[in-house]
DNA sequence: CATACAGCACAAAACGTTTTAGTAAAAGGT
DNA sequence: ACCTTTTACTAAAACGTTTTGTGCTGTATG
């Protein structure tokens, strides 16, 4: 038997010689079968993965991987996870949905998939840089993961585009531009005149291109534009500041508030009840981004569901197909979803 | 210099080859200056780290992990997740923040942690099975993940103790017994006289644990013992679901009621104020562990907050620990932390 | 009957490291 | 002057695969 030395020390797994040896064969005819390369006959074939499957015999990765120069591992970089340093951040529910769904994809395709948090660390591990390509989240302008990658030519996709590359195409993700003008379109709908917008800083695709049409929205329809800039990580305390201001101050208080983020909505609507506003019958309140304080909040927060288990799967087979040389242009535009709740009057 | 075929090929990373060439060494020198290992003189060693620096060495992970028999990579597998199928789970909260602690302890050690959702299935990447550990979160009585990872014997930590494995110690995790009573020891002193207890329904050490500590000390304190089990899974529904059954249900109502889940919790809290039954005076809620739902529900309810992200990081460091031979015996206890809050009548 | 051409199997090279087992020169001890 | 040890370095083996190139059969083609 393969592995046992006569000191019955640890069982070393079997390789692809003691497969070779059980089956009767050479070494190149086992990895033909395994592989469904050359030219094996059938007979040789079938009893080759017998012998492999009686011996639980799996390819030793790292072997492969050296021989073919492919590691069999995608990395993960979260970029505004990156930012924030922490692992609790605005929006930990999209990104545990989108991480989940990607590492179940790159699983259905023989894959693994690797946290890695910041690239741009000195002190990152070894193998961040052996892995086979790259999914970037929510890239910032001109985001130096993204230079570093494609300056070392290493395959990457990212999530949203990055405002400072308009022509890398490599992403997957929502038409911001459109899915901004459905919920204003909404808004009006249901009665809302002077729309206020609250954006987030970071400097990414999804804040910048929201924040255009929004503006853009207004002055097609003629009704006047107000934004304010609330850090994401400020989250529900910096949307209650925004109500604030919002509702208290001297301009003409607005009759909806469109947040980007859903725990800034959450923090306005909790806001908006102290002051005794109310929602939604003085105050509409949208988010651009589903979660769970826009979908527990009473009354609930009419958000957009930006789709994480769908954006991660596609994410991850693009850049699969990127390695197996597919040049079919990107980008891959995902619909979001409007979910009607209570904070617009729907139900 | 290196990677540079005459077609202006695709830039090929440099290897040690290239190095020992540009520094007139051999590539043993090389590697041992890069190592640290064998007996180099000062100044060749210092021109080897000069050379490797200015070509932007980094040894390929595949075939240093070929050679040396490890791949530089831990892999982490969420029970609970697997068990749901999906990564929107009760406390995706508690698994975000788990999980990016562990992603950052690792790389902090130059390691790279690796998501793998389900080991049993049939289907899991090549790669699983070459990584030099795994944690293990939650599992469940006499794990099947456990037990193809200990009969391969690959080290393995886990998160919570396997309750049909008493000798399985290689765990990370809170004194549930312990953390329970004090919950409960918290609710009486606020005046409860009569706690329900609401379990999940996954059999591990957690749910297992903390219910014996409640009916401990139910029996203790001379009090009645009622126990609901929901599944996790039914979230908040499930709280309602079950709130509904102890507060208008034939038997006297309880005046407290402990959740193991911070969702559960929630649910019991909405469930209550429909019913009129007013949060805290006329029912105290805790949690067992502290969620996004506990912490923004209103009024805020007290919870256990297990600590996930020192958990993380203690899980990763014992089994860097064990792979380094470090044999001292677990398991490692961590003290949670009782957020008081407005549920139990505190501030 | 020689030639070509599948079909089948294999030996050896290659992937990029680390480790083993050296060698030659210098230093130290009698 | 001779042996021994240390220092500084290296050639080659090894890790477990995949891939390349080659040889050997036997059958079809000229």
């Amino acid at each position: 038997m393969f592995g046992m030395s006569e000191q019955g020390s640890p069982p070393s797994r079997p390789t692809i010689r003691d497969v070779a040896r059980e089956a009767g064969v050479s070494v190149t005819t086992v990895s033909h079968a395994l592989n469904g390369k050359g030219t094996a006959s059938e007979a040789t074939r079938q009893r080759v993965l017998a012998v492999a499957d009686r011996l639980a015999y799996r390819a030793h990765p790292m072997a492969r991987g050296l021989r073919q120069g492919r590691t069999g591992v995608l990395g993960l970089d979260m970029r505004p996870l990156d930012a924030i340093g922490s692992y609790l951040p605005e929006g930990v529910d999209y990104f545990m949905r989108f991480a989940g769904a990607a590492a179940v994809t790159a699983l259905d395709h023989g894959l693994g998939l690797m946290l890695v948090p910041d690239l741009t660390r000195s002190d990152i591990p070894q193998y961040a840089h052996g892995v086979d390509g790259y999914v970037v989240g929510d890239p910032v302008r001109d985001d130096p993961v993204l230079t570093r990658l494609l300056d070392a030519s290493v395959p990457v996709v990212t999530v949203g585009r990055d405002p400072g590359r308009p022509t890398f195409t490599d992403w997957v993700g929502p038409d911001d531009v459109c899915e901004t003008k459905r919920v204003l379109d909404l808004l009006r709908s249901r009665g809302a005149e002077r729309i206020a917008f609250l954006a987030g800083t970071d400097d990414n695709a999804w804040n910048v291109d929201s924040e255009k049409a929004y503006r853009s929205w207004a002055r097609r329809h003629g009704v006047p534009a107000r934004v304010l800039h609330i850090p994401e990580a400020a989250g529900e305390e910096g949307g209650a500041d925004a109500a604030r201001r919002l509702l208290k101050g001297r301009q003409p208080r607005p009759d909806a508030v469109y947040c980007q983020t859903g725990r800034h909505a959450a923090g306005v609507l909790a806001e908006a009840r102290r002051l005794d506003v109310a929602v939604p019958r003085d105050l509409l309140i949208a988010a651009g981004s589903d979660a769970q304080q826009t979908r527990h909040a009473t009354p609930a927060i009419t958000a957009l569901d930006l789709m994480p288990e769908e954006t991660g799967k596609a994410a991850v087979e693009l850049l699969i197909a990127r390695l197996a040389g597919d040049t079919r242009p990107g980008p891959i535009v995902l619909p979001a979803d409007l979910r009607m709740r209570a904070s617009t009057g729907d139900d």
